[in-house]
DNA sequence: CGCAATATTGCAATCGATTGCAATGCTTGT
DNA sequence: ACAAGCATTGCAATCGATTGCAATATTGCG
């Protein structure tokens, strides 16, 4: 009676094959009973053919892949995925902000992606690159909570420092790019802001800069932190905070154009400028000279992240390295360590001061 | 007697619940059947109330929905996608050349990556990131083969013509970032790299340049043919071609400052540079400054893409823009028409010459 | 109150691969 | 020539959800 079975078999999954997706109306897709039936053995010995099994006759394997090979047939890897339990896709997410349905743009996220990107191939993780609303964090934990992928790589935390702590309370494996923050349940990877913040606004003031202004979102916890260290030079070096020099931009270009504007309309003096990226650094010195102010002699400027364009720019870039390249391994680690059970300990990169010649020599 | 079975089935599952992944040590992935369980109803029940199918009474899809939220329970995915043959999946290529294991940092392609993720979101599709070796292109069929992605976008056709030819006629829905060439079966979007490379040349030669050096890779069909817009403007404007000022450099930073230096040294004269891309132009001009060249003055430069940087630059870049938010919509679109059965045109967008200040007033 | 029509729910097959166990064939020793 | 042992192969259950069909509950109407 298994062959009445059989006989039924044989035009029904004709039949399947015929429907499932009318999107590829040509040729439905090739499976294991299509090369099992070519080659006159058993789905078993196909699977275990594909996959190298020892069980195997070498001469049934080899021609079982040479006929694989020639019908350019592959496992079917949702199927072996869901059969097996696995899962090596991670989730990056790029929150966005809906209000603005801001694109991505900014250099350094975009480095960090391809980072990132490098790090999951090296190990053998298929990256799912997702945008999700920044207000509606919680469609990440769905990431987890569907198995669409096993661990989560988050760019940014923005805002979101709540919303994060609950992902980890719900252990929602995750990652996050950003600053240490108190009672945080999360594990951030990120670049020590306070000390590149220190950094920068040290080197400013060695150099005799005394109205040093800063340009960063506040709002954002990295930001904040860089401000922090910039509060710790100020103080360091007993220069009194002035905070009519201290402007909350986001992380737009225009709108560090539009901080540099603000301040000489109002006649607000500043001899340097500490941005919290390149790309409002390099913005800034754009606007400087619409505003016919000269660049090191008048003001100087200190940027953050060091993207590749910041040595090529003129005046070439005095910057606070973000190490790039170190994150997306950092991150990808820390969320193999998540995934392994253990609990991975948040982690501040070495940040560096790279000085060249926006901030005199 | 379903309670019989019922009850067999209790243990069972809580077995099965806690083998599966040693990975997630904790508590096993939630599933259909333990909603079931605990809203007291069927799995086929479950899944009709979560999938808003209007079989169930509301009261009972209510109450569901409910126990599903507060467990934090979503339907997995990988279960769901195989049972529906369905898949949203499209993977994003992008090459990379394997002995330079060069990573990803061209502005202009990260920018491509942020336009692609934000057109394939809003169509609802996931986007898987793939690095492969540009000399393995097979593998990229392999994602399709083995149903992981149903449609792939290549970044960048490099030198791989023939090989994606090969994709096309083994039926894989397939788009390419890149040039339009002969005898091509696939399907590619791209700017209209002839039209740039002419209005850039042009351009450069009605500001009175005579010397017009070219810099980019003319083995890449798109770099290939602005260098055939640039001959186009010299024929036309009756200059001659100097092969010396044609500089074959490969798209990255330090090549171009290379590239720079080579023409001082060898004291060939030139007047203006049109480079492939605002990366080279940046770093060109960035090294013309390092032998005393006067940007404009002396050297005049026209770039390539338009990236975000190119108006902050100094000197303003001018340049030829390509469009590329369009550029993501435009290749989610051909590849959708490819998985409905149509066969895609391939399409040109329009670039459009940007005037800002290296290529005087 | 009884029966038909309708609204809900459950049963069980199914998607394409993997794998424990049983079955078969072949080799070898005696 | 036969049994034991090993090498191959096949059978059939399984992963977690979906869905056609059957079964049951509810409602309406005469």
């Amino acid at each position: 009676m298994p062959h009445a079975k059989t006989i039924e078999c044989m035009p029904n999954s004709t039949r399947n094959k015929l429907k499932p997706q009318d999107v590829n109306a040509s040729a439905s897709k090739l499976q294991m009973a299509d090369i099992a039936r070519l080659a006159g053995v058993s789905t078993a010995t196909v699977s275990r053919a594909l996959n190298k099994s020892a069980l195997v006759n070498d001469a049934t394997r080899e021609r079982i892949e040479q006929l694989a090979r020639s019908l350019n047939y592959s496992i079917n890897v949702g199927a072996k995925n869901f059969r097996l339990g696995h899962n090596r896709t991670i989730a990056v997410v790029v929150p966005y902000d809906v209000a603005t349905r801001q694109h991505l743009t900014d250099p350094f996220f975009l480095g960090m992606l391809g980072s990132i990107a490098d790090a999951l191939t090296d190990r053998g993780f298929d990256m799912l690159l997702s945008r999700v609303d920044a207000d509606k964090l919680d469609t990440v934990a769905q990431l987890h909570d569907s198995g669409r992928a096993i661990g989560i790589i988050l760019i940014g935390q923005w805002r979101h420092h709540d919303q994060l702590n609950q992902l980890a309370q719900r252990n929602v494996p995750v990652v996050v790019w950003g600053a240490q923050l108190p009672r945080q349940l999360y594990c951030t990877i990120g670049s020590d802001n306070v000390a590149g913040g220190f950094l920068a606004t040290e080197h400013l003031i060695k150099t005799g800069r005394k109205c040093i202004a800063f340009f960063g979102d506040v709002n954002l916890p990295e930001a904040a932190q860089r401000f922090e260290g910039y509060l710790k030079a100020l103080s360091k070096y007993k220069i009194k905070l002035d905070k009519k020099l201290c402007v909350s931009v986001p992380f737009l270009a225009e709108s560090a154009r539009k901080a540099v504007h603000d301040l000489c309309k109002q006649q607000i003096h500043f001899d340097a400028i500490f941005a919290c990226s390149d790309l409002l650094a390099m913005t800034a010195i754009s606007t400087l000279r619409d505003e016919h102010l000269r660049v090191v002699d008048d003001v100087a400027v200190v940027g953050y992240d060091d993207i590749e364009l910041a040595r090529y720019f003129h005046p070439p870039l005095t910057t606070i390295r973000q190490p790039i390249d170190l994150a997306g391994r950092a991150l990808v680690e820390a969320l193999v360590e998540i995934l392994e059970g253990a609990q991975a300990a948040p982690r501040l990169l070495p940040t560096q001061l790279i000085v060249r010649s926006t901030s005199g020599m």
